[in-house]
DNA sequence: GAAACGTGATTGACATACTTAACGCTGGTG
DNA sequence: CACCAGCGTTAAGTATGTCAATCACGTTTC
């Protein structure tokens, strides 16, 4: 088990990256450069499922068939992982595409069931939570999203 | 260019294949090449729509920034659409990503009920969470059903 | 007939997704 | 202490997506 992991921590001390976009490109149209925050956010959103599942990227990668390497990478928002890859991670993570696809923005809709409040739902009727762990729960959550 | 490397050329277990609803799939025997399958529909899919829309493929082209070439290839299921450019399409034929997705099967669209074990689906997305309060409201209800 | 326009398909060059083999780091053994 | 064993990240290479230019064909119009 051993759970017990510390929360992510930054290596810190970053030297600032910068132009990732030179002069270079000779064919590049008016793009807008606002996907590298979606791929940022999706990225992060992955590394924090994948850390609440208590895997690590190699065993990710291997029920995946997708390097560690690569995993790395789009989790710090370097590449845009394509649908197979992402198809696999959702898989792995026993998510829904769809989910992942919202969580980059891309995925108007889907912004229901599930989605907002959901949780709130879920927990009231979740049939193995006794009523106090009930209260107790829901309690923690709505002090989370309803801060009054 | 070098090619000679056949490499990986099966990712084997590979996305499981759900299809859902379409089981009429023909099922080819052995060698799953199945994401081509995918692929065509898709493209098939989305020439169908096109010509529905009476757009030719410049004219999409013009309006989706993809180059009228890889759209013809696209459609033919020989390459497999990036995100960005599958939701340009998606925009330019007034349909959402989830829509394009679902007819390459690639979104499940399976939303499990809401019974037993839902919630820790739910918590896990729901947006209105922070990361930190997902992993304590998680742990809670970990310790709660899963008593270790 | 052959221009001049339309369409979808093909080619070759480059950018990007992805892989394999390392590296540096931290923690638990003997 | 040295020495694994695991983690995340980096570097160099291959495979694939994507584009600009071109082709081959079908329609008018002269």
């Amino acid at each position: 088990m051993t759970a017990a992991r510390s929360a992510a921590d930054e290596p810190a001390s970053g030297p600032a990256d910068e132009t990732p976009a030179a002069a270079s490109t000779p064919h590049n149209g008016a793009a807008p450069s606002g996907w590298t925050v979606q791929m940022n956010a999706l990225g992060e959103f992955i590394r924090a499922q994948r850390q609440l599942a208590n895997l690590s990227l190699r065993e990710m990668a291997s029920m995946t068939s997708v390097s560690n390497a690569y995993l790395s990478q789009v989790e710090r928002g370097l590449h845009q992982p394509s649908l197979k890859v992402l198809h696999s991670i959702a898989a792995a993570l026993q998510l829904s595409t769809e989910q992942l696809l919202a969580q980059g923005g891309w995925a108007s809709g889907a912004r229901e069931a599930a989605g907002g409040g959901g949780a709130e739902e879920a927990i009231r009727t979740d049939p193995r939570l006794s009523p106090e762990q009930r209260a107790a729960l829901l309690g923690v959550y709505r002090s989370f999203v309803d801060p009054e």
